[in-house]
DNA sequence: TTAGATAATTGGAACGTTCCAATTTTGTCA
DNA sequence: TGACAAAATTGGAACGTTCCAATTATCTAA
């Protein structure tokens, strides 16, 4: 089959033309003639050339080479897979493309995919930076003009952008609503308890506990991993309690649902017997039954955001970081059995 | 900031060296002497010198580019996320860097996609192509001599290599599974009928209901989007009828959660009142309450091969294509309450 | 010593594109 | 028709690397 490559030169040649006028056509040139264009246009298709990026990059190594890279630390996790196909969305629409990778949570591996990226010349990079990362990871990226913007979980000392949700008043959020409808007794499942966003939320927590003036119990906090069986293993330890609560706040919806699980196992009704609200708004949380009260962050409209503020940067030539906390929305729905919904509940009928 | 990119040539000259030299060292060449690759090494270090991958593909155009191709038709599902992360654990470890994009199954975005990736050189494709994919979408692929790999889905007439799971002798099995339990009211929920896959599937559900002697009612075979939500929809369809099923097959896992939402919608206790089988085996049906009991495909896995078997034609140069059916297995666990099942929880009290 | 082998190093050409300055073609108007 | 402007085209240099053939430095053994 096709062995030797196509070149600009080939199409010049079978064109007729120059090889600079085929590059002036390629590059939608406003200088070249219709009828000429049209022609080499045809000789493109008939021979089937590909446009090769990398060397037109060499020549243009000031300009930018339409490259996006993004990591994220948890692919299988769907906040994250969601996270990705929002940033596509704007990425993709720019005429930029892609580069995705997952960390799996490890800050070395996170360290080869960057370095991998910034060899093949991405123009700015969006990063959901694996526990642990340190600023000094992120130092050559910025010192060499490239764009960074971190999203859901800050780096401290990081001289970037960041795009995170409001961890604080979404938790204060979800806590005021139990609250109100009269639960003493509220649990914060899931989380290590190491991660700066464990702990505004947990902030969250408190705070809303202070302002309905009901005591913070110790024990009510469990932590545990922020997936569905860290949820099933925290609602198991929060169940063994000798005064047990009756509702939960959850570290995200992962987890939300994990307790779900456990509750059922446990022959409690989830919503009805016990309350729970999730955080982050996934997909399933609309359909699950029951739907799932959580705090909505949106993952897509996030990644959305956060690859046009990339875009914006990488536009305006300099990097000047800015902080975005990015506003949340507690969704109210089955799984916290509130009277609201109940009406609602009764409406569709 | 480091403006100026700082090239193979400015190591030289701190170096003392020639830009040849430092070449050698770059690539590990066992020609240079130990002393003046150290120093090399030294410069490199302190200069921040970055790799520029694509002047080096540029000269050495006859040799690969180190960079795979991954492209799915629909990255939110977990499914596919695993998939990708299954490819990325054997291609990384392979010196290859990973180019994941999401076609969310339009073909026109998955032309664009593979376009792009075309362009910057990679040496090969693992593809899980978009419904109403043609054999014409990968032909200029493959006359390029570019390997490709087809994961999931079979791309009638394309001569590339592929790797689907048993998706008949997956579903036969979880009939003849229900059926040897005692039901005889098995419905097949979920799928979209026009799909190679979900023909597969049907075919084993037929298959395995003659095998017992139990006759086909084409009001049990109930298609719907392959999602949770598709799921609740379809399992409300099916408690509609005037004669229930006891049991069902569903077409993937997500269809198959649906379905236990749906049920217990309905105040049915999945795996008690009703009995559901899943397919894919996604990490989650492992830790659901109840355990889904489901046709384990192992994603991850079947990433891990289908990354092997391209890399294996990369290295071949030759791409004779091969079709692979991966062998699939019924793991048993919850929702289906089978005998086995009760006598296994009983023995871990 | 020195011839011969081996180990290290090196300059220049090449990869496929874009940019620049220069040239040729076409168009306009007196 | 000539003169000038505008439009279209063009050759060559450059981007950062690798490869090749050629050169120089170092070692070995008689």
């Amino acid at each position: 089959m096709g062995k030797e490559r196509v070149t600009v030169i080939d199409i010049a040649h079978a064109a007729g033309v120059s090889k600079s006028t085929v590059s002036l056509v390629l590059q939608a040139s406003p200088l070249v003639n219709e009828a000429t264009r049209a022609k080499v246009n045809a000789v493109i298709r008939e021979l089937g050339y590909v446009y090769n990026r990398g060397a037109a990059n060499l020549r243009q190594s000031n300009a930018k080479s339409k490259i996006i890279g993004i990591v994220v630390n948890d692919l299988t996790n769907s906040f994250f897979a969601e996270l990705a196909v929002g940033v596509d969305m704007v990425v993709q629409s720019a005429g930029y493309v892609q580069f995705l990778s997952n960390s799996g949570e490890s800050v070395d591996r996170q360290r080869e995919v960057i370095a991998s990226m910034r060899e093949h010349g991405i123009s700015g990079l969006i990063l959901s930076p694996a526990r642990g990362t340190d600023a000094a990871d992120l130092k050559p990226l910025v010192a060499s003009g490239i764009p960074v913007v971190n999203v859901v979980r800050q780096v401290a000392g990081a001289k970037v952008s960041s795009l995170v949700s409001d961890n604080f008043a979404g938790m204060r959020d979800a806590v005021r609503h139990l609250a109100g409808l009269g639960h003493h007794r509220i649990a914060f499942l899931g989380g290590f308890p190491d991660t700066a966003v464990f702990n505004e939320r947990m902030q969250g927590y408190r705070d809303a506990l202070a302002d309905m003036d009901l005591a913070v119990h110790d024990e009510l906090v469990v932590s545990s991993a922020p997936s569905r069986a860290g949820g099933v293993a925290a609602i198991e330890r929060a169940l063994m309690l000798r005064e047990r609560p009756t509702a939960a706040v959850c570290f995200n919806d992962a987890v939300a649902f994990g307790v779900c699980d456990g509750l059922r196992a446990h022959r409690l009704d989830p919503g009805e017997d016990f309350a729970v609200i999730g955080f982050d708004d996934v997909i399933e949380a609309q359909t699950a039954v029951p739907a799932l009260t959580t705090v909505s962050v949106d993952p897509q409209g996030m990644g959305r955001r956060a690859a046009q503020l990339l875009l914006k940067q990488i536009n305006a030539g300099k990097a000047d970081a800015e902080a975005i906390v990015g506003s949340v929305r507690l969704v109210v729905r089955q799984s916290c059995g509130s009277a609201t919904d109940k009406r609602e509940r009764l409406s569709l009928l």
